[in-house]
DNA sequence: ATGGGTTAAC
């Protein structure tokens, strides 16, 4: 094939765009009996040009054999002695319908030596001849690898090759279902649910399979809506969900304090004929905890009855969970009931149950049980791990002991363990937070020979501790620093600058520091405008207090009881109980219930006016 | 060939 038959086989193909042509129809190389799709991709040119030129290419017998014993170095110099285009080589396994497995095998070698990036078309060309072959875990591998290195490829090239490059429908089903998979397991979780999403445009069937990863990223990335969605095209796309399917949605729902939706998609297993089973009530029992609302220990021990009833046996989880709650709800009674029952029911506890309810004993205070409990797990052959210690850190930094708590260190590395970033975190918290800067930033400073690093939490609780002391040069900066160690200041950290510069009576420099990380691209939250409004009350601004409420608004946060409290507690303060009563009103007229600081700040006020409070909810209404 | 539930710090 000469340069004339190839421009005449380019002109050809420019007039007839999109026109599908078999190759062998002008080439009469007898191994071409491919179809070429119009227009051409560069890597098609590629091969043409390769075609073309019958010299520069090895012929196939020759490259199967070489790729099936290996012998790598010669089909290296092979191919560059015949001056021929690598990736076209590909093209040529392919078309001559040898076996997928060489092809596979041609294709990694090329990739790993050469450093070849095939075209996207014969990428799943690839995975369908894999496919045609029955080799499913082969395809699987070979995608999961395609999805770990691809970066840039669009889901839409993706889904454009694999529906174009010939293959069969089913087998197009089968390459995009794992594709979702590869795209899950890999963390690329947007990719796999763009290409979810896809699947259902071209009618390609998922499986479980696929689905089920998939909804589990979802749910731990906090796409709650994007899970929902998804769960309700498997029921559209009649994917037969199993129980994993639905404890994952329903895990997904309880985290994202979707109580009630996960109570329904409950009723929905069990009219699909999935009996809910321990994993479901525990991610249920564990939504109530976590919950909002006095009652959400009532609802957390009323759904382990019903569970019990049910017929479903809890396990330690199960217990760890209830008792967990109640660790946090500050009953400890009631945890502790929880800790028996385990063990009456032959559970026996385990390293969470422990930590939890050491956690619970320092959080109430009672160090001496929380040790005890320590050599109590030694005792029954538990192993304390990092966490067991870093709680009990805590505990002792939250109740001034300093020596114990930094003596802990010692204990973590006599048990072999090895303290993390949390570690010191704690640590260096309860420095600051009691006044030990010297000592807190000693420890920031040994971090590095122990090889932790430090990361945000460390530099907010550092610039804590020099807030405190108003050392604002010097918070600054560490502000400064924490850029040279590539760590980007959070909503945190300028919430807490902003609170000690509006603490100074400096809310203007304050305001400042609000605009420039809404620049920076932070958006500030609840407390940010608090702080900020708080301040401007201090100092008696009030009307830039509104404005800020006014900005919060803008920003689409809404007032909540804080954000009331604190406007209330500026008016009060300046004497202005008709303002400060007309906020209350306007609490109560949106249906919030005003709580006990609420009522402080207003009736501390009152008494100093000389009016006597009744028990009415409405007692302050000093305008009627 | 696959997936679900529990514990630590600002």
């Amino acid at each position: 094939m000469n340069s004339i038959t190839f421009n005449s086989l380019a002109r050809f193909m420019r007039f007839h765009p999109g026109k599908v042509v078999r190759i062998d129809s002008f080439l009469s190389l007898p191994w071409t009996t491919t179809t070429l799709p119009l227009p051409l991709f560069a890597g098609d040119k590629l091969a043409l040009r390769s075609l073309c030129s019958s010299r520069s290419l090895v012929d196939v017998p020759t490259l199967t054999e070489l790729v099936s014993k290996q012998h790598y170095s010669e089909l290296k110099a092979r191919l560059r002695g015949s001056g021929s285009v690598p990736a076209a080589v590909l093209r040529q396994f392919l078309d001559s319908g040898s076996d997928p497995d060489l092809a596979l095998r041609y294709f990694r070698w090329s990739r790993d030596e050469l450093g070849l990036s095939h075209p996207l078309e014969l990428t799943f060309r690839l995975a369908h001849s894999l496919a045609d072959a029955k080799k499913y875990p082969k395809v699987r591998s070979f995608l999961d690898e395609f999805v770990r290195v691809s970066d840039g490829d669009t889901v839409s090239s993706i889904f454009h090759s694999i529906s174009n490059c010939g293959g069969g429908f089913c087998n197009g089903s089968i390459i995009v279902d794992m594709l979702v998979w590869a795209y899950a397991k890999n963390g690329k979780t947007q990719m796999g649910f763009e290409a979810f999403k896809r699947a259902g445009d071209y009618g390609y069937k998922l499986s479980v399979v696929s689905c089920n990863p998939l909804m589990s990223n979802l749910a731990n990335e906090g796409a709650v809506g994007d899970l929902e969605w998804v769960y309700k095209e498997m029921i559209r796309g009649r994917i037969k969900l199993n129980v994993v399917s639905f404890n994952t949605l329903i895990s997904g729902l309880c985290k994202a304090r979707k109580l009630n939706k996960a109570r329904d998609v409950v009723e929905d297993m069990k009219a699909c004929g999935v009996s809910p089973n321990v994993v479901t009530y525990n991610a249920l029992i564990d939504g109530h905890c976590k919950s909002g609302g006095l009652t959400r220990m009532y609802k957390a021990d009323a759904t382990l009855k019903e569970m019990i009833e049910s017929k479903i046996r809890p396990n330690e989880i199960t217990y760890n969970i209830l008792m967990d709650g109640y660790c946090k709800d500050e009953n400890m009674v009631a945890a502790v009931k929880v800790f028996e029952e385990m063990q009456r029911q032959g559970l026996k506890p385990n390293l969470v149950t422990y930590n939890s309810l050491i956690n619970g004993h320092c959080n109430s205070g009672e160090i001496s049980k929380a040790v005890s409990l320590r050599d109590q797990m030694l005792s029954s052959g538990l192993k304390p791990n990092i966490i067991t210690y870093n709680v009990l850190i805590h505990g002792f930094g939250k109740n001034g002991m300093f020596k114990e708590a930094k003596e802990m260190l010692d204990v973590i590395e006599k048990e072999g363990l090895v303290p993390n970033v949390v570690t010191f975190n704690i640590l260096i918290d309860a420095c600051c937070n009691s006044g030990k800067n010297e000592e807190a930033f000693l420890i920031h400073a040994s971090m590095a020979s122990k090889g932790v690093l430090p990361d945000i939490l460390t530099y907010n609780s550092l610039i804590t501790g020099l807030c405190r002391e108003g050392k604002m040069d010097k918070a600054e900066k560490l502000f400064g620093e924490m850029k040279d160690n590539s760590l980007k200041p959070n909503v945190v950290t300028y919430n807490i600058l902003i609170g000690s510069l509006c603490k100074k009576r400096e809310s203007r420099k304050a305001h400042r520091l609000l605009d420039r990380m809404v620049k920076i691209g932070l958006s500030p939250n609840h407390v940010t405008y608090d702080t900020l409004m708080d301040g401007y009350c201090t100092e008696g601004n009030l009307r830039a207090a509104v404005k800020v409420r006014e900005l919060m608004q803008k920003e689409g946060l809404r007032a909540n009881i804080a954000t009331f409290n604190v406007l209330i507690k500026g008016f009060c303060k300046q004497g202005k109980l008709e303002n400060a009563n007309s906020l209350l009103n306007e609490m109560l007229e949106r249906g919030m219930v005003p709580n006990r600081t609420t009522y402080d700040i207003i009736r501390e006020e009152m008494l100093d006016k000389g009016f006597v409070p009744d028990i009415d909810g409405h007692m302050y209404n000093v305008s009627g």
